[in-house]
DNA sequence: CAGATTTTTAG
DNA sequence: TAAAAATCT
C-alpha cells in the first residue's frame, strides 16, 4: 500500500538493513527509498580525539551497508553537515514526500528532530519516527498512576509481564524499494575518514552487521553460562560483547529479545534482565532529561567533591597504585571497552575514594567508550555515585582490593593489563604493597618507583565519603527554617 | 550489582 | 576462637 511516490529513510544509530522499524515502514509506503546519513558535524566538532573509534566503526559500518545497497543497484546517500539543514534541503531537493526515522532519547537528537519535523512540514514532507531501538518506551511501561517507573524491579516485572511476541517480531523491509542510484547520486558528499577530518584508529571489535552477527553467534554459545561468568573479566566470552553493536544498532533488539525469550535456562534471563536495564535507563533519560546535567535526586547536587585534579589524571591514566583499578583503566584507554563488573568498580573508586565528581567520570567514558551510549553512561554513573534512580546506597562503597580478590582471583586481568605486577603471587597480586619483602625482592618491582604507591588509603577515604553523603542525609531531615 | 564492625553461636 | 549472623554505615 504505497501512498508516497519517494521518501527518505534517515538512519542514525540504527545502522543495518535487517529487522529496521524505519526502513520497514518506509519501503511498505512509498514506491522508491533512498536510504540517507549524515555525518553531524554538531556532533563531530565536538570529537576531541581526530582518531575517534566511534567514527570509525560507523565509517566501517556504513561502508558495509552502502556494499548490500550497491548490489540492489542503489547506493547510501550521505552528507556531512548540519541535519537539520541537509535533510530538508535533500527531501526538497529530490522531492520526496516522507522522511522514516527510528526515535532516538539522548535530548540533542530530540531537539534535532523536531526541529526537522517543523521543517520539512512547510514542504508538505511527512515526518514519520518509529519506536525501533527499544522494545517499549514511555508510556508502555509505566506504573498504575501513569508514571515512569523509577525502580528497576518493578519496572522489570512490568516489562515482562507486557511483553508479547508481536512486540519483538521482525520488521522485514522490503529492498526491491530501494530507489536507483541514478536518483540521487549528484547529492552525494564524500565521506572517506580523511574528508570528515577524522584518521584511522584500531577497532577492537568487528564493525557492521556482519561484526555483530558474529559476536552473536559466538555469544550464543555461553549464553546459557552468563549468570555464572559475566562478572569476571578475565574470561574472553563471560560477556556478549553487543553493546557496540546495540549503541549504533548494527543488530536489532528484538532479534536478541526473540532469542533470549525462547532459551528457559538462568544464563538467558540475567542477559534479558540487562537488556531490560537498557530499556530502563532509555526511558530515565527521555522522561527525566536532566540527568545529562545533575543528579537524578537533585539534593546530591549540593555535595561539594573536594577531590583533586592530579587524583582524576591518575585515574584516567591508570596510575593509582590500586592494580584492578589501574589495569581496568589501562585496557580501557588501550581498547575503548571496559568490563561491566569493572566500570562499577572504577567509578566507586573515582567517587567514593577520590571523592571526585562523577560527571568528571562520566565524561571521561563518554570520551573513550567506542560503546558509549548517553542513557546508560549516565544511569550506570549515577547509580555508582548514589545519586540515581535506585541507585547504590550511599553508604554501600566498593573495597576495590576485595573486588579484585573476588573478581579476578587468579590475577589473570591485572597481569594482563598491569604487567610490571605480572611476577607477583595470586595472593598479593591484588595489594602487592603489602606483600612480604622476600616477594618484593623476586619480582624485581620496585614499588614507588616500576608501579605507584597507592595515591589514597581505602579505609580513610571511605569514612570521608560516607561524611559527604551523611550531611546531604542530615540536611533533609533537618531542612532549613524559612525567614 | 558491599563492606566494616559488632554480636552471637558453634565447637 | 573462628565462623556465622546481625547491625550499622
Amino acid at each position: 500500500m504505497a501512498v508516497y511516490q519517494r521518501a527518505l529513510c534517515w538512519v542514525r544509530r540504527d545502522l543495518r538493513l535487517r529487522d529496521h522499524t524505519a526502513l520497514t515502514a518506509a519501503t511498505r509506503q512509498a514506491r522508491e527509498v533512498i536510504v540517507v546519513f549524515v555525518f553531524d558535524t554538531n556532533i563531530l566538532r565536538k570529537l576531541e580525539d581526530k582518531d575517534d573509534r566511534r567514527v570509525n566503526f560507523i565509517h566501517h559500518s556504513l561502508k558495509e551497508m552502502q556494499a548490500r545497497l550497491v548490489k540492489k543497484g542503489a547506493d547510501l546517500l550521505v552528507c556531512h553537515g548540519d541535519p537539520v539543514l541537509d535533510i530538508p534541503r535533500l527531501a526538497q531537493e529530490l522531492k520526496v514526500d516522507a522522511v522514516f526515522t527510528n526515535r532516538d532519547y539522548d535530548p540533542y537528537a530530540r531537539k534535532r528532530d523536531r526541529i526537522v519535523e517543523q521543517k520539512l512540514k512547510i514542504w508538505d514532507v511527512t515526518f514519520h519516527s518509529y519506536m525501533d531501538q527499544v522494545v517499549f518506551e514511555y508510556p508502555d511501561i509505566a506504573t498504575r498512576q501513569g508514571e515512569p517507573f523509577k525502580v528497576f524491579t518493578p519496572y522489570k516485572n512490568a516489562w515482562l509481564g507486557a511483553l508479547r511476541p508481536e512486540h519483538v517480531a521482525e520488521e522485514k523491509p522490503n529492498l526491491k524499494r530501494l530507489a536507483p542510484v541514478k536518483v540521487f547520486k549528484e547529492w552525494i558528499e564524500p565521506w572517506d575518514l580523511g574528508s570528515l577530518g577524522f584518521k584511522e584508529n584500531e577497532l577492537w571489535v568487528q564493525p557492521g552487521e556482519e561484526g555483530a552477527r558474529a559476536a552473536w553467534r559466538k555469544f550464543q554459545k555461553y549464553i546459557h553460562r552468563y549468570h555464572k561468568d559475566r562478572d569476571f573479566p578475565a574470561l574472553k566470552h563471560g560477556t556478549s560483547g553487543l553493546s557496540v553493536h546495540l549503541r549504533f544498532g548494527t543488530i536489532s533488539i528484538r532479534e536478541l529479545v526473540r532469542n533470549a525469550m525462547g532459551r528457559k535456562n538462568e544464563g538467558a534471563r540475567t542477559w534479558l534482565s540487562e537488556l531490560i536495564w537498557r530499556d530502563f535507563y532509555q526511558t530515565i533519560l527521555d522522561r527525566y532529561s536532566y540527568v545529562v546535567r545533575g543528579a537524578f535526586r537533585p539534593e546530591y547536587d549540593s555535595i561539594r567533591w573536594p577531590g583533586k585534579e592530579s587524583h582524576f589524571k591518575k585515574w584516567c591514566a591508570g596510575e593509582t597504585g590500586y592494580p584492578l583499578i589501574d589495569a581496568a583503566m589501562r585496557h580501557f584507554a588501550r581498547t575503548g571497552w571496559m568490563h561491566n563488573r569493572l566500570r562499577m568498580v572504577v567509578a566507586s573508586f573515582l567517587v567514593k575514594d577520590l571523592l571526585v565528581d562523577w560527571r568528571k567520570g562520566e565524561a571521561w567514558f563518554a570520551r573513550n567508550l567506542i560503546d558509549f551510549e548517553l542513557a546508560s553512561n549516565n544511569g550506570g554513573w549515577q547509580w555508582c555515585a548514589s545519586t540515581g534512580c535506585d541507585a547504590q546506597p550511599w553508604f554501600r562503597i566498593f573495597n576495590p582490593v576485595t573486588q579484585s580478590k573476588n573478581f579476578d582471583p587468579e590475577g589473570r586481568f591485572i597481569r594482563e593489563n598491569v604487567p610490571e605486577l605480572a611476577a607477583f603471587s595470586n595472593t598479593h597480586i591484588h595489594w602487592p604493597h603489602d606483600a612480604p619483602d622476600s616477594e618484593k625482592e623476586r619480582t624485581g618491582c620496585r614499588l614507588g618507583k616500576d608501579y605507584p604507591d597507592p595515591i589514597v588509603d581505602h579505609a580513610l577515604q571511605r569514612e570521608k565519603a560516607l561524611k559527604l553523603f551523611q550531611d546531604v542525609a542530615q540536611a533533609a531531615l533537618t531542612p532549613a527554617e524559612e525567614s
